[in-house]
DNA sequence: CGTCACTTTGAAAGCTTTCAATAGGAGTGG
DNA sequence: CCACTCCTATTGAAAGCTTTCAAAGTGACG
């Protein structure tokens, strides 16, 4: 439930499990009627220190989101999925460079007009809040793994949070690159194919192509890695997603 | 500028330095008149999976939070400073556990109460949303750090992320243990005490007993830490803690 | 002043990275 | 439609950084 791969981002809840009230008035709404912007795979659709002008929903596509250092070395902090609001955790400034890996389809709204809006309507305050929530969630799975998970645990995670988050039974999609998912793990593109290679030797994982992967034994898989977060913490917390403000 | 340390808290601007429409309403000011809670250091003040019944502001002492993994490895995603409040960034439960790293003074809300009145007050709502902000930056820059930084350039960014945050005239405080800073930066004491005793050898800092340290030479300091965050980056975003909402 | 916990230091081991080369796929042009 | 080229991914071997294991040192506290 908590979405781990969208560090920055929060996806809301498949229309046909959105309750009455939810459905009046979703934050996405806003987004409704906005013309929709096309990135090619490699465009950047924003970046790092830009004046933080706009908010995106994203339609159709996978972005990255990261950060650089001085010297050239790239720490991605997520990636964001359609069904992503991209860009609500900014002040004044964006604090991140936002990258097309696929093709994306994006709707922009002015960052100014979008707190307006949310100031102004009751409904949408806690959504808001909700989605910042989610997403320091995220980042505190990330900062755990970050830390303390060794390069297989990390490898695991990542494949169980992209099976979570957008996996079609158990055959998980993966766009990126292999430096893309090095970049988001703290790896190095080799490390992280060592380990795809391992898995796959052990008859966990069946890759498909370089960028699908079928997941073979889940519950192995959720041992290795790591346990602390995904299907049992999501039982023990079923309701996280919903109202923050309590009325 | 940002918060890196406090990856769950937002620490207000000193009063004097407050303009006057925050000083009218601050969201600190929710907690005059709450009586005041003591925990001895050693004591959680709340655990990770409980329900989140409230949020703290911090008055004195230093506090740890932290995640664990089943088999027992701690992440630390912050240590929350005097100033700082702690508990926004949660639904309905706590995402980690909140220690008490020093003996510690908190005031305690209703998040219920507090949520409820924050949704009433159109001056606190951007000030809520700031430090959600804030804590999402400062859990970037740990990303960052974990994902990307060597040891060396770990301890370095702490000691100056400790400085900017808590630093009196170039010496800082260090109440948490070695094992606290490990657990951090996502390493262990005795790489913490090897990158210490290696920066104390080439004059960069100067320990004055276990929990106090000089920093000699800062510019030095943070072309090690690596220049992602600092100074510099405060420099180029001088407003970015204030408002959110463009009234 | 002694004990206990924390910190520092040393040496060896281990995991990940680095460097290098091979393999595999996608896209292009003939 | 196939061949060629380039980019990405995989595999191998060695190096490097951090960890692990162990022991000595230091400081706080009773």
């Amino acid at each position: 439930m908590h979405a781990q791969l969208a560090a920055t981002s929060h996806q809301f809840p498949a229309s046909g499990t959105a309750d009455a009230a939810e459905r009046s008035a979703s934050l996405r709404d806003l987004f409704r009627g906005q013309p929709s912007d096309l990135y090619s795979a490699g465009e950047a659709v924003f970046w790092e220190g830009d004046e933080a002008g706009h908010i995106f929903d994203v339609l159709e596509g996978v972005l990255r989101v990261y950060r650089i250092l001085p010297d050239g070395r790239r720490a991605i902090m997520g990636f964001i999925y359609p069904g992503d609001v991209l860009g609500v955790s900014f002040q004044s400034r964006y604090l991140f460079t936002a990258e097309a890996v696929t093709d994306v389809r994006v709707r922009r709204f002015a960052r100014t007009r979008f707190f307006a809006l949310v100031n102004d309507t009751p409904e949408l305050r806690p959504q808001l809040i909700a989605i910042l929530c989610d997403e320091m969630s995220a980042a505190q799975d990330q900062m755990l793994l970050l830390g303390r998970k060794s390069a297989e645990e990390r490898v695991v995670s990542f494949l169980l949070a992209v099976n979570r988050k957008n996996g079609v039974g158990n055959t998980i999609d993966l766009p990126m690159s292999r430096l893309d998912i090095a970049d988001y793990l703290g790896l190095t593109i080799e490390t992280v194919s060592r380990m795809l290679t391992g898995l796959t030797r052990r008859g966990l994982i069946a890759p498909a192509g370089r960028h699908a992967i079928a997941l073979r034994r889940l519950h192995a898989l959720r041992e290795i890695a790591g346990g602390d977060d995904g299907e049992s913490a999501v039982a023990a917390r079923p309701a996280s997603r919903r109202a923050v403000w309590p009325n």
